[in-house]
DNA sequence: GCGGTTCGCCTGTCCGGACAGGGAGGTCGA
DNA sequence: TCGACCTCCCTGTCCGGACAGGCGAACCGC
């Protein structure tokens, strides 16, 4: 119980690292690394999408999402083609052989959430979405728009 | 809107990006990259510090703390120095020179409490703590010991 | 004293995340 | 048409985080 100071970032910090460290675990099984499941589980929800589109509705870095759609190409999760109406951008779809990993995926998740929220009533959870969509909000208004200061 | 399954686990994620996305901007003013902050304050706080202390106390893997008191050390921060009274042991210390830090470090640090509980009265942060706190501790029991008897 | 075990630390390797910079493909206006 | 500009993506580099493996020091039982 060393909080002090910034108690709340501290907080937000060690929860971090602990939901990497369980999140590493449990998608190890399914074969993902943390970040890539997200990646996935969009592709299976909403079909072929531009890296550019996932950046955004995945809030990732572009560089970052490079990377990740490169080595799940190289596991053969996904398969990219380059988009015929626009040069410049890469479509991005699962491959068929993805989806015989969906459902490990998904129980992986649903594991990761099972762990978090353990022993929460609905209302509990609730809760927590709130609370945790509140910071997120305030630290991308914050964080998201450097042009001012 | 892409919040389906897995809520809260998807708002940990995004919380932890922004966060770190955020730290990494503020830290960067004060000379300092996410987490080593952790250990200056720490050291700080507390006194000279073996790594073993340093891991446990702040939750990190000692890998992790290896390299990073190594780069606080070349960066002047710390200092290390074997422990006598155990010859495996190393101690941290942080150096005089790192005292000039600590101000701006410490202002990094409130900015960033400040982003992240903008708005919020008392009773607000104080539901934060508790439903990180919750969750870290849900995800630790969990993760924190894989395969115990 | 000696050997086996534990502890403390280091290194290598892989990953995500962030930033900077660059290059090829589109867009739009002069 | 052509050139400035923007968009999309890639690469390089640095960091923290996690895991596996290894090495030496300390500890314990004998």
């Amino acid at each position: 119980m060393a909080d002090q100071t910034g108690s709340v970032s501290h907080a937000i910090a060690g929860l971090a690292r602990q939901y990497r460290a369980l999140a590493t675990r449990l998608l190890r099984e399914a074969g993902l690394h943390p970040g890539q499941e997200l990646v996935m589980m969009h592709l299976w929800d909403h079909g072929p999408r531009r890296q550019t589109c996932l950046c955004a509705e995945l809030g990732a870095d572009s560089a970052t999402m490079t990377r990740t759609v490169q080595r799940l190409e190289k596991a053969g999760f996904v398969r990219r083609a380059p988009d015929p109406c626009d040069g410049r951008a890469t479509l991005v779809e699962p491959t068929t052989a993805s989806h015989a990993l969906r459902l490990s995926v998904e129980r992986s998740c649903a594991e990761l959430e099972e762990a978090a929220t353990a022993g929460m009533k609905a209302a509990e959870r609730a809760d927590c979405l709130r609370v945790l969509g509140r910071l997120e909000a305030n630290l991308a208004t914050r964080g998201g728009k450097p042009d001012r200061d």
